[in-house]
DNA sequence: AAGTCGGGGCT
DNA sequence: AGCCCAGACTT
C-alpha cells in the first residue's frame, strides 16, 4: 500500500515538466487569472463549484465590480447579496460567503488567512477551494482536487476507484501534495509553480481529457503517460456510484396581480431556496376552484382567474411538476395583513425582524412591479416559466451587464505564469 | 456513507 | 432523459 503509493508518486512526478510546458500556450484568459489576489481567487473558486466556468464569467464580474473587496461583501446587505448569486444556484454559498468574509474582516484584520489549514475553518471553503486558494494566491504546494483532476488522475493510472468515495479522493490528494513538494524541492525558484500546476490540470480535464464522450486524447500533453489512453479505456474512468432517482413533486404556482405588481412570498431561511423570494406556491394540484379559495384564504378578491402552462423545474434530488393559475385581484393590498399562515408566521416575522432590508415588505410578502421583481428581489429559475407570464426576467441585470461588458476581455498579457 | 443543495448545457 | 460541472455541509 505504502510502496504502491510511492510508485505511483515517482511515475506521476514525470507529467510535470510536460504539463507545465503545455499549459502557457492553452490556458483560458479568465478573468480571475489576470490578477489572482486572495479575494478574487476565493470569490471564483466559490463560484466555480459545480458551476461551469461559462455561466460563472458574468457572476463573478458583477459580483466584484459590487463588492470589490472582502469588507464590502462583510457588510453588504442580504438581499443584494442573494441579488447578485441569484439564478446561479447553490445560495448557501453566497451566505457562507459572507460569514467567512466577516471572520476574515475580525479575526484576520481583512487579510484571508494563507495556510490551507486556516482556510478550511472557514465556511464554505472545504479540501478543494482551500488547497485552491492558498496554491494560487499565496504559492503553497498544497493539490486542489476537484472533479476534473479526479479525471485526470484515474484515467491516467486506470484507477477503478469510485470517486464519490471520500478516501478515493483523499487518496489523491496526497499523491499530487506528494508529486508538488517533491518537484518544488528540485525547483525551489518558481513560486507560481503550485498555482500553475493545479491550473494546468484542471485545464487539460476542463479542455482536453473532458466528461461525456470522447476525451481530445491527440491533443493532450500527458497521453503518453495514460495507461487509460494506452488500452483504449479512457470511457472507463472515472467510476461513479449510480445515482438514484428524483423526487417528483407535484405543485401549483399562484400568479397574484392587481395588473400591475405582482404577490412575492419569501422562503424560509433553511432547507430549498432558502431565503429566497418566489411566486406563492402550494404542493399538489390546485383545481380552479380551490386556487381560488386559496386566493380568498390569503385575503384577496378574485375578479378573474386563468389556468397558466405547466412547467417542470429540476433540481439536484427533487423535480417540481408545476401547474399555474394567475388569479387577477382589486387590489394586492389585503396579502400585507392577512394570509399568513400560523405555522409560517413566527419564522416569518423572526426573519424579516432579522434582515431589515428596506424593501416594501410586510410579513413574508412583498409587493413588486415588474420593474422592482427584476432589480430588487432575488427570484430562483424555478419560477421563470410563471414570472415570463407577467414579464419578468429573473436574470434581467445580469444580462444587460452582459452586453455592456461584452468587448473588455481583461486580459492581455501581465498574466504568465498565473500569479 | 448518504442526503441536501441549483441550474444549465451537452450527449 | 441522463450526465456532469474548479463541492461543501449536515446527519
Amino acid at each position: 500500500m505504502n510502496s504502491d503509493r510511492i510508485t505511483e508518486t515517482a511515475y506521476l512526478q514525470r507529467i510535470v515538466p510536460a504539463l507545465l510546458e503545455w499549459y502557457p500556450g492553452h490556458r483560458r484568459d479568465l478573468p480571475w487569472r489576470v490578477h489572482p489576489l486572495p479575494y478574487y481567487v476565493w470569490i471564483s473558486e466559490v463560484m466555480l463549484q459545480q458551476t461551469r466556468v461559462e455561466t460563472v464569467i458574468p457572476y463573478y464580474r458583477r459580483f466584484l465590480k459590487e463588492l470589490p473587496s472582502v469588507g464590502d461583501l462583510a457588510c453588504c446587505p442580504p438581499e443584494k447579496l442573494m441579488k447578485l448569486w441569484e439564478g446561479i444556484g447553490y445560495y448557501s454559498r453566497a451566505r457562507n460567503l459572507q460569514k467567512a468574509a466577516k471572520v476574515v474582516m475580525e479575526v484576520y484584520g481583512g487579510c484571508m488567512p494563507d495556510t490551507k489549514e486556516e482556510l478550511l475553518k472557514l465556511p464554505g471553503i472545504g479540501s478543494y477551494t482551500a488547497s485552491a486558494i492558498s496554491s494560487i494566491a499565496y504559492g503553497r504546494c498544497e493539490a486542489a482536487v476537484d472533479g476534473n483532476v479526479l479525471r485526470v488522475s484515474t484515467r491516467l493510472l486506470e484507477d477503478s476507484g469510485c470517486i464519490d468515495e471520500p478516501k478515493v479522493k483523499k487518496r489523491w490528494e496526497k499523491i499530487w501534495t506528494a508529486v508538488m513538494r517533491q518537484y518544488q524541492e528540485s525547483c525551489p525558484e518558481k513560486g507560481s509553480f503550485p498555482g500553475t500546476f493545479n491550473q494546468a490540470m484542471m485545464e487539460i480535464g476542463a479542455t482536453v481529457c473532458v466528461p461525456g464522450g470522447a476525451p481530445a486524447c491527440s491533443r493532450c500533453p500527458l497521453s503518453a503517460f495514460c495507461l487509460a489512453h494506452l488500452h483504449e479505456g479512457e470511457l472507463l474512468y472515472p467510476v461513479r456510484k449510480t445515482k438514484r432517482p428524483r423526487r417528483v413533486e407535484k405543485r401549483t404556482v399562484l400568479l397574484l396581480t392587481d395588473g400591475g405588481r405582482i404577490a412575492l412570498r419569501k422562503r424560509s431561511g433553511k432547507g430549498l431556496l432558502a431565503g429566497m423570494w418566489e411566486l406563492p406556491n402550494e404542493e399538489g394540484t390546485l383545481t380552479r376552484e380551490e386556487a381560488l379559495s386559496y386566493a380568498e384564504k390569503l385575503g384577496l378578491s378574485p375578479l378573474r382567474i386563468r389556468p397558466l402552462p405547466h412547467a417542470r423545474h429540476v433540481f439536484t434530488h427533487i423535480e417540481w411538476e408545476m401547474t399555474g393559475w394567475q388569479v387577477l385581484a382589486e387590489t394586492l393590498e389585503d396579502l400585507k395583513t392577512c394570509g399568513m399562515e400560523p405555522a409560517g408566521q413566527a419564522a416569518a416575522a423572526a426573519e424579516t425582524a432579522a434582515d431589515r432590508t428596506g424593501l416594501s415588505v410586510s410579513g413574508a410578502w412583498a409587493l413588486a412591479s415588474v420593474q422592482q421583481a427584476e432589480t430588487q428581489y432575488a427570484i430562483p429559475a424555478a419560477f421563470s416559466a410563471y414570472l415570463k407570464v407577467a414579464g419578468i426576467r429573473p436574470k434581467a441585470m445580469l444580462q444587460r451587464e452582459r452586453k455592456e461588458s461584452a468587448v473588455p476581455e481583461a486580459g492581455y498579457e501581465g498574466s504568465h505564469g498565473s500569479r
